[in-house]
RNA sequence: UCCACGGUAGCUCAGUCGGUAGAGCGGUCGGCUGUUAACCGAUUGGUCGCAGGUUCGAGUCCUGCCCGUGGAGCCA
């Protein structure tokens, strides 16, 4: 008999199937025991009748373990009375091994600590499985989407020889002879000399952060997608993000919604999400917004804000609150922003920048920019922050050979998992997550 | 780094005024022919984070430390 996959079971409907698996959990019915299987690529519920199997193998399913690895055949019925809509009425079950002892996770609730203690084993669980399966489906829909449009995937460098924007710590790695390099925290620099020598690219990999957060929205190790497109304008950048996060938020709801069902998403605002139309909202009127909500609501015990202070991460969920899909907050003052943005044609105080917020208080996926195309005042603003300027040499370089307006941006792969699936930690949106407190399993 | 809260059974938690350590879930055994986090009965299960102190007596009060959770800052 040939195996089935739980992903592609109503295909077998009315017909025998062999599935290989792994028991997640079991009631037993006196004369009736219901096992539900996973076999990785889905979850189904058996039946186990008595009379319908040898019975010895009726006895061996009422005595199965959680994470009892099985081999049973059956037939396989579409039943409403089944979660899922199809189950399995078993006619042989081999038992494949047997826990050498009680698995920790049970149906019951657990803390987020003892889960991810746990991570190795929570990662069989439903909802790290739905999770994680969104978490895949946007991976390869980002690469989707990009290549449909022509760029190219430019994987940038891990360890690097210095701070891109010169404000947060850095992991740092001994190499040779004293010599000390560091973990990348963005590839935006070398994104940009790919810009310039491809036209369109982005990348794809894992950035680093040596933060002490400890909020739900933060990891040391997460992984960025940082788009450089040369020649694009401020305006062309917000453009480009808006029909990428739309694109990826309809695809999710479009190719994973069983995920979704089980994540218990409620899908409104994705769905909002997924047709774009998104905001944009100037700097200075995001300031009175929030200065307004301030007054309006003390109740929130919002600070007020001056002209020219950043965002704290409780004026954008303040802010991304008042909305229904996510909005930008654009033309920042240069002041608070890295040293590489291009300043705004009609008031120099500000840069051309977006921020892209993401509603239900879950607050910045995307930060992005025009970056400076003039030599001149690139190497003065690197002055202006006290940046070295012999590491940037070669950056400099990128404005003295045909320098040309340019744009990117950088969206966080976890936060856009952890919105679209609507979850509280960012720690459960990638497999094994590193932060402060973590680094095991 | 700073602020707040917490640490009691495998898990989630209760534990009053300082006076013999509790529940639910899980596990195990038994019952039940359609369960949906099934239900019913029995049973199993403790370095009360660690160290010190006060006291006749500390899970409970005091001091120090460790660990965790949430947040601020930083940002994706």
């Amino acid at each position: 008999m040939q195996r089935a996959f739980i992903e592609e079971i109503s295909k077998y409907e009315g017909q025998e199937a062999l599935i290989r698996g792994w028991v997640t959990g079991r009631r037993s019915k006196g004369k009736i025991h219901f096992l539900t299987l996973r076999d990785g690529t889905g979850f189904i519920q058996a039946t186990v009748f008595k009379g319908e199997l040898p019975d010895e193998q009726f006895e061996q399913a009422d005595h199965l373990p959680q994470e009892a690895a099985i081999e049973v055949t059956g037939l396989v019925r579409s039943d409403s009375r089944a979660p899922g809509g199809f189950e399995l009425s078993v006619r042989s079950l081999k038992i494949i091994s047997l826990p050498s002892k009680e698995y920790p996770i049970t149906p019951k609730e657990h803390g987020v600590d003892f889960l991810m203690d746990h991570r190795h084993l929570h990662l069989r669980h439903r909802k790290a499985w739905a999770v994680l399966r969104v978490r895949d489906e946007l991976e390869r829909a980002i690469h989707d989407f990009f290549h449909a449009r022509g760029f190219i995937r430019l994987d940038s460098p891990i360890l690097t020889p210095n701070a891109v924007e010169g404000t947060t710590d850095l992991f740092e790695v001994d190499l040779f002879d004293g010599e000390k390099a560091y973990l990348s925290q963005s590839g935006q620099l070398y994104a940009e000399a790919g810009a310039m020598a491809f036209g369109k690219v982005y990348t794809f990999g894992p950035t680093f952060r040596a933060e002490r957060s400890k909020t739900r929205r933060h990891l040391l190790e997460f992984w960025m997608i940082e788009p450089e497109v040369a020649f694009m304008t401020h305006e062309e950048n917000m453009q480009l993000q808006e029909e990428l996060v739309s694109y990826l938020v309809g695809r999710v709801l479009e190719e994973k919604k069983l995920e979704l069902q089980m994540l218990e998403r409620d899908t409104a605002v994705l769905e909002k999400s997924a047709q774009g139309g998104y905001p944009r909202i100037h700097y200075s009127k995001a300031v009175e917004m929030v200065n307004q909500i301030a007054k309006e609501k003390p109740e929130q015990g919002l600070e007020p804000m001056q002209w020219g202070d950043d965002f704290g991460a409780p004026h954008e969920a303040a802010l991304s609150s008042q909305f229904d899909r996510p909005i930008f907050v654009e033309k920042y003052p240069a002041a608070v922003k890295a040293f590489y943005m291009q300043p705004d044609d009609e008031d120099p105080r500000l840069v051309k920048n977006a921020d892209m917020l993401a509603p239900e208080g879950v607050g910045e996926i995307i930060g992005g920019s025009q970056r400076i195309h003039d030599p001149e005042l690139l190497l003065q603003k690197i002055r202006e922050h006290g940046l070295p300027e012999e590491v940037f040499d070669w950056y400099m370089d990128l404005r003295l050979f045909g320098t040309v307006p340019h744009s990117g941006f950088g969206i966080g792969l976890e936060r856009t998992v952890r919105w679209i699936c609507g979850i509280e930690h960012i720690r459960e949106a990638i497999p094994f997550p590193r932060m402060y407190t973590r680094m095991r399993p």
